[in-house]
RNA sequence: AAACCUGUGAUGUAAUGGUUAGCAUACAAGACUUUGACUCUUGUUGUAUAGGUUCAAAUCCUGUCAGGUUUACCA
């Protein structure tokens, strides 16, 4: 544990700065605050791995905030599943909060924004304004109506308020300068006319109130002390700035402490997309089942895949923060997944691309009982698999004839049948079309696993997973690919990200396993030996075990084999 | 040719002017292995570029180049 040697990422310094500048360690505070527009993906978690982080590090209050302020892309369905997995990360907010609490308090200060002439009513077209917007090189135009007076702007946005307007007639401006060579500086909008019911106010409301206006005022009623975003709001600092430094004049007395935004660079993983607008697409189109998909990016996918809260943690924690763009490779989050379950998931076998192998020696009756260990890495004790003469084994595992790179059963070669007897390979059978039907090999009755002989002592250079056939429990595995085919879908300006979608990115197989996997449970998960790591999926009943494939293991083979 | 932000191996990040630029992943070779896994050992690749300041620069300054962001009644 050496705390000095640890590097601080550049917020934890801006933060170290405040506190040595005199800031009170009580008065930190922060927020995750997500819209209820979708689900949360593996690029929300670094939010929340950055504020909450923050809160445990400091010993910090974190609020959840939903930033409910566009009542129509908005949900219940969504703040429930938001909650959801940022508990099921493990990780608990301070206050469960709703911008949509704070609509009095802003509509409030916006009305003295008004009486102090810092805000106006604007009666044009939304295309009128977009063309005295201006460009980044040239300055934008006034309104019209920029210069209303006080009382004329005060009794128009009564107006707008108790619904007398329709929506698009009139909307209230933050008077800037037209001239700013930040855009949003230009006279942005604070609320625009919506007659739309909210998830939480209803029809209380027909104004509502925009992003910068609302982001940075809940920060301030929330007294966050830091305010942590990603980097495409790094323009929209300026006016938060503007906005909280007029309203902290009206409010410090009660409010005294003063918010700062700070821009870090989102998460982007290779071979994935992280918009909630193409996610939801892919839903919407039925490419995937639903949100919670497997194969999908977002936090209830990756737990359905069979993701554990420590690994998207730990991922989260080794990606670290910075500002500038990046792609991670999704091969670091398969990487702590495995990390994860190679410590902690019990060992079963089972055998996904079977084949019948026959032990022609063993009696035909005969059946035993074998002790296999549960997991080398715990102390996890052993479970009791059947073993008779007829199995099932991989189909890649058995060749007629191989050279000495290959290390398993072959024709006059020995493998060990894993927990159980070193055979050798004899004969096979085949169909008409020359595929193999059946296996003939034979056994040394003295190498039995954990016996103690001599022969049991023999090193062979392969061991495979079997399931005994009789004793066979069939199983419906998924077994899943990327989505799609290239490391950046999104990331071409001549293409949709919808063209690069890989068209096998769900198999499903009908395999044997161990009969010991007929009591699993729900979310359970596994590793399947020398295959991978399997969870057992929502659907699976009694009846009809189903696996999710999380990930593989490492195969040096495969790639050798190449 | 606007403003702002960002450039460290293949990827991500560290070094906060001061030893051979560290760590993780990835990749490669080997050891071990009743999982071709795990583990262990070893190895390959890097400070965008040109100047400047300094005894000393990845770090500070200037130019160049490259990438990103901003022109929603979305957040």
């Amino acid at each position: 544990m050496s705390e000095e040697k640890k590097s601080l990422n550049f917020i934890e310094q801006i933060i170290e700065e405040d506190l040595t500048n005199g800031m009170k360690k009580e008065n930190l505070r922060f927020r995750f605050p997500p819209e209820p527009n979708g689900y949360l993906h593996i690029g929300h978690t670094k939010a929340i791995g950055i504020s909450f982080g923050l809160g445990e590090k400091y010993n910090a209050p974190v609020n959840l905030r939903f930033d409910d302020t566009n009542p129509a892309k908005e949900e219940q369905e969504y703040v429930d599943a938001i909650k959801k997995d940022v508990s099921w990360l493990g990780y608990q907010w301070e206050n469960e909060c709703y911008s949509s609490d704070y609509f009095q308090q802003l509509y409030d200060w916006a009305v003295q924004l008004i009486k102090d002439g810092k805000a106006y009513v604007d009666s044009q077209t939304s295309e009128e304004m977009a063309e005295q917007k201006g460009t980044p090189t040239e300055p934008g135009v006034a309104s019209p109506y920029r210069d209303r007076t006080v009382e004329e702007n005060l009794e128009l946005f009564t107006k707008m308020k108790n619904g007398e307007f329709e929506e698009g007639e009139h909307v209230l401006r933050a008077k800037i300068d037209m001239a700013s060579p930040n855009m949003l500086l230009r006279d942005p909008l604070m609320y625009r006319i919506l007659k739309k019911s909210h998830h939480r106010t209803g029809n209380d409301w027909v104004i509502y109130p925009m992003y910068d206006w609302t982001h940075g005022e809940s920060d301030y009623l929330e007294q966050i002390s830091h305010s942590l975003c990603s980097l495409e709001f790094k323009p929209h600092r300026d006016l938060y700035n503007w906005f909280r430094d007029h309203v902290y004049e009206y409010s410090k007395s009660d409010f005294p402490l003063v918010p700062k935004q700070r821009e870090f660079s989102r998460l982007n993983l290779s071979y994935t997309i992280m918009s909630k607008r193409k996610l939801l697409k892919l839903v919407e189109e039925g490419v995937v089942s639903g949100w919670d998909d497997p194969r999908m990016p977002t936090i209830s996918g990756l737990r359905r895949r069979g993701y554990t809260p420590a690994s998207i943690r730990n991922f989260i924690e080794t990606v670290g923060v910075s500002k500038r763009e990046n792609i991670i490779d999704v091969a670091l989050l398969e990487f702590k997944i495995r990390e994860d379950l190679n410590k902690n998931a019990n060992r079963v076998m089972g055998v996904l691309n079977p084949v019948k192998l026959v032990i022609t020696n063993y009696p035909e009756d005969k059946e035993e009982i074998l002790i296999a260990e549960n997991n080398p890495e715990l102390d996890a004790g052993s479970r009791e698999v059947p073993f008779s003469r007829e199995l099932y084994i991989e189909r890649e595992d058995f060749k007629e004839e191989a050279n000495r790179k290959y290390f398993r059963l072959a024709l006059g070669k020995e493998v060990r049948l894993k927990n159980a007897y070193i055979i050798k390979g004899e004969s096979c059978v085949k169909d008409d079309d020359g595929n193999i039907t059946e296996i003939h090999c034979t056994y040394d009755p003295l190498s039995k696993s954990g016996s103690g002989t001599e022969e049991s002592k023999r090193k062979v250079k392969g061991t495979l997973h079997w399931v005994s056939k009789k004793h066979a429990v069939s199983a419906e595995v998924r077994v899943y690919d990327r989505l799609f085919s290239d490391e950046a879908p999104d990331g071409h300006k001549d293409k949709d990200f919808m063209e690069f979608l890989n068209p096998d990115s769900l198999k499903v197989i009908n395999a044997f396993v161990e009969p010991s996997l007929v009591n699993s449970k729900i979310g359970e998960r596994f590793q399947f030996q020398r295959l991978g790591y399997f969870n057992v999926d929502d659907d699976a009943t009694k009846e009809h075990l189903v696996f999710n494939k999380t990930v593989g293991l490492r195969d040096t083979w495969a790639k050798v084999n190449k």
